[in-house]
DNA sequence: CAGAATCCCGGAAGATACTG
DNA sequence: CAGTATCTTCCGGGATTCTG
């Protein structure tokens, strides 16, 4: 069993939040949590995604290995996005920070405002 | 008790993500993790950071609440920044994300490489 | 429908120089 | 020592257009 502390290795951690904290990341992968979904359903579900980033965060996705792409070839053609295993692994650590998140972000916007009040208040 | 699925409010995750999801401040939270520490400590021991960023990362890092800033002004000035309550819980989730990541990503860069080499050798 | 290709802009981030 | 200021470069990401 190795032994690590705090964080790990920078870089595995690092690499990681490279990819899912970018901006379409979680939502897609919340999306998919709830079972497979066609390119379309995915950019009506999330909204605000462009084509090009929905293409892009899908790509991204399945080179990691966290989703399979499977192309159904009829006309017009029908893709259907799904998480791996792999990629339902990554359900949990994604859900402890939403349950931190949700906890905290309270004492995180009043110690935003708080601080905001004083940077107006105390220049040179 | 809140009711909240795989990623609770996206909103809230998001925010969340766009902080410790930057390319620093993981890398600072390690650092404080084992104690205070000054600005030019955090500097070296991190590596590769321009003071530029690291002055940015501690800042929102303050502004969030995390993190703890003390002027001593002596001459030269020493400054100290050091973990908040929020800052110290912060840690656990990090821990969890290492943890995750520690444990599958050899499985992803297998995933990457064998998507590369059939993105290599399956053009149109 | 599901993209690929192209253009473009703003912000992230590095390098450098200066300062209390 | 611990920044701030400025400049520049780079890239994420949006809008638009085209195609099998």
């Amino acid at each position: 069993m190795p032994r690590h502390g705090v964080a790990t290795d920078c870089t595995r951690v690092g690499r990681v939040l490279a990819r899912i904290g970018d901006k379409w990341t979680v939502l897609v992968v919340r999306q998919l949590a709830e079972g497979p979904r066609r390119f379309s359903e995915l950019k009506r579900e999330i909204g605000g995604v462009s084509q090009r980033m929905l293409t892009l965060t899908l790509r991204g996705l399945e080179r990691d290995g966290f989703v399979i792409r499977t192309v159904t070839p009829t006309i017009p053609p029908r893709v259907d996005y799904e998480l791996t295993f792999l990629g339902h692994s990554l359900r949990e650590p994604i859900e402890e920070l939403g349950n931190w998140a949700f906890a905290h972000i309270d004492a995180i916007d009043e110690a935003q405002r708080e601080f905001d009040a004083r940077a107006g208040s105390e220049p040179s």
